[in-house]
RNA sequence: GCCCCCGUAGCUCAGGGGACAGAGCAGGGGACUUCUAAUCCCAAGGCCGCAGGUUCGAAUCCUGCCGGGGGCGCCA
């Protein structure tokens, strides 16, 4: 609101200062320090130069025309620094921003529709089927779910998918653990030897097929740790069923059809152009140029801590050069003949490249107009062929946004705990979540970007639960609604909006939250455009910051508060309510009334 | 060797072209007869890894280096 009003003056003000054409885009921005204003642009820094004209000069004349014909709100405009146009506003552009709250309420305010219906489809999780979740399944989880109420509060329509490996070495492996186990003995050195195989195998029927009840016995247990964190999945997509239908063979054919392989030594391989990763490389459609984030897959974990892993491969037998193309390097780290990849081994079998491209194809197929797919840095050598297949295959690379993010390091006993699903020191989401429950757990994992790795010490969490931000923000809004409580109890109660006067909310903690609340919209347009939802987390943090901060030094209920600031002050914790739920929900985080957490520990407190 | 991510306060991390750099925790000092003190306030703490470059302006973009993590299979 505010931001159009005092975009229209600048852009009149530019076309009467003679500068043309005028920018696509004029920025305007909330200064960080107050002397600068409530609202700052730099556009005659950005148009001085193409205008031929003094930054500071144009400035003033732009300073000079806006002061002629003041927008809404204006107390005053000024030239600062090597040309920034600061506006000084009263506070009644706050006040409306309440108005604009309350009316638009938990469902619509800070809604936008830039995402103008785009169907994207968000694929993330999509462990291997062969053993519960661990700690970092539940980073991913918490990312893509939060990252699709995001989306959807922002005019796209996400589909939340999870791809099931159910086919492969890995199958196969975990298959033969579960009839060793079963027979008593140990399963092969390159099979699962966590204890959950032992667990599960006393749960299998005598003469149950071990790689049909132990994929869906894995699959049942991954879909119940991921509703324990709120996670729900629309669609769940097989990979066997892929191949059964015939789409990965039909894809076979159309890549080859396209000459985008070749066959040596009895397999088929995709030729990888070494081309540039979709992460971080230019820019879709939408503009988007982000880094990558995200990791999808099993194990992933910290390492690598299976054996052959360690840098001393034995050297592969050279390649000779059958194809045209063996000398050539892929430059993005995959190996293979000088990158290229192979889709069908010389057995017959495909890789899980093959059927991984086709899964693509058909997920575009099905009408998304965009894929998102999460993935663990450990796969970052898979974005190139897999990318380059679809490409192959006729789609843009736009359409298929890869968002890699760094793992999850397990701290417990002052030790990084190792992960392994095979090696069975597995750290498991539902540890986590029995011991901080599921909010701290979804707080904690949505804390920070998902670029970054992250460390979560058990310990700590286990122990001192209580530092996790997640109280902080839901203590904000339980404070709230004990003081509508309070304030029922002793009827006074919220006369309509239009009749309170809220230009009596003047004090720096009244318009502090207000200006947080205004913030929201922006917040979640960036959060949907960079894929960050802890962006949304800090904001939620702030806010709840800015709230205590009032409550603190702004009573409302108190008998020296007179019945018209207090109901504006009224008004204002509902305005912050709506916030915090808005914020808490899209983070997948409860909004409670009250803490259970603070009652028990003043009981404690009490008894000792 | 090549590819990706990270390096910001003692610790864990936000910020990711704008004006003197932000929070939590730890540590120092203060505020509860009051609407829940899981709160609030004050002080302290920084060559934003290093060096160049682009820009009116760089923690932010580019290049190189250093340090940490990950990846480089006819595993997924």
């Amino acid at each position: 609101m505010i931001r159009t009003h005092l975009i229209d003056a600048l852009r009149s003000a530019l076309a009467r200062s003679g500068v043309g054409p005028l920018p696509a885009t004029i920025e305007i921005g909330r200064p960080a320090r107050p002397e600068h204003g409530d609202w700052s642009t730099n556009v005659a820094l950005v148009c001085a130069r193409a205008a031929g004209r003094n930054p500071r000069d144009l400035a003033g004349e732009l300073v000079e025309h806006i002061s002629a014909d003041p927008p809404a709100h204006l107390r005053t405009v000024e030239v600062a620094g090597p040309g920034f146009v600061n506006f000084f506003l009263d506070d009644g552009w706050l006040h409306d921003v309440l108005r604009q709250v309350v009316a638009e309420g938990t469902g619509g305010y800070a809604r936008s529709d830039f995402g103008a219906g785009t169907a994207v489809n968000v694929e993330f999780v999509s462990a291997n089927p062969t053993g519960p979740l661990h700690v970092g399944g539940g980073r991913w989880a918490a990312y893509g779910d939060s990252l699709c109420n995001i989306l959807a509060r922002c005019g796209f329509v996400p589909h939340r998918e999870y791809y099931l490996n159910d086919r492969g070495r890995q199958m196969d492996a975990f298959a033969e653990s579960l009839v060793a186990r079963k027979q008593g003995a140990e399963p092969p050195t390159d099979g699962y030897h966590g204890d959950y195989i032992s667990e599960w195998v006393a749960e299998m029927p005598d003469g149950a097929d071990a790689r049909e009840w132990g994929y869906a016995r894995a699959r049942r247990d991954v879909a119940e740790s991921l509703a324990r964190l709120g996670v729900t999945f629309d669609t769940w997509s097989s990979e066997r069923a892929l191949v059964d239908s015939g789409a990965v063979a039909a894809t076979l054919e159309t890549l080859e059809g396209r000459g985008a392989t070749y066959r040596a030594d009895g397999a088929v391989w995709l030729r990888i152009d070494g081309a540039p990763d979709v992460v971080g490389t230019s820019d879709s459609a939408a503009g988007d140029n982000r880094r990558g984030r995200g990791r999808r897959g099993a194990a992933g974990g910290a390492i690598s801590p299976d054996a052959p892993d360690d840098g001393h491969r034995r050297p592969r037998p050279d390649p000779t050069t059958p194809g045209s193309d063996a000398a050539r390097t892929a430059g993005d780290g995959s190996a293979g003949r000088g990158g290229d990849r192979v889709l069908v081994r010389s057995n017959g079998e495909p890789t899980y490249l093959l059927p991984d491209i086709a899964y693509h194809a058909d997920k575009l197929a099905r009408g998304f107009d965009l894929l998102i797919d999460v993935w663990g840095a450990d796969h970052h050598g898979h974005v190139a062929p897999l990318t380059t297949g679809v490409c192959a295959l006729g789609h843009r690379r736009e359409q298929l946004e890869i968002v890699l993010g760094q793992l999850v390091t397990v701290m417990r006993g002052g030790a990084e705990a190792k992960i392994s699903k095979r090696a069975g020191n597995l750290v498991l989401l539902d540890d986590l979540v029995d011991l901080v429950g599921a909010d701290a757990a979804r707080m904690t994992f949505l804390l920070q970007s998902l670029a970054s790795r992250q460390t979560i010490d058990l310990d700590v969490a286990a122990a001192q639960s209580m530092e996790n931000p997640v109280f902080y923000v839901q203590y904000a809004h339980a404070r709230i609604c004990s003081l509508m409580a309070t304030a029922a109890e002793r009827g006074t109660t919220r006369p309509p909006l239009e009749e309170v006067a809220l230009d009596l909310l003047a004090d720096p903690r009244e318009l502090e939250v207000l200006r947080s609340l205004h913030a929201l919209g922006d917040v979640l347009a960036e959060a949907a455009r960079e894929r960050a939802p802890q962006r949304l987390t800090t904001w939620a943090r702030q806010l709840a910051g800015a709230f205590h901060g009032f409550y603190h030094d702004c009573p409302v209920l108190r008998s020296d508060i007179e019945p018209p600031l207090a109901a504006a002050r009224l008004w204002l914790a509902e305005a912050a309510r709506i916030g915090l739920v808005i914020a808490l929900d899209l983070l997948g985080v409860t909004a409670p009334e009250r803490m259970e957490t603070l009652d028990r520990d003043a009981t404690e407190g009490g008894a000792e």
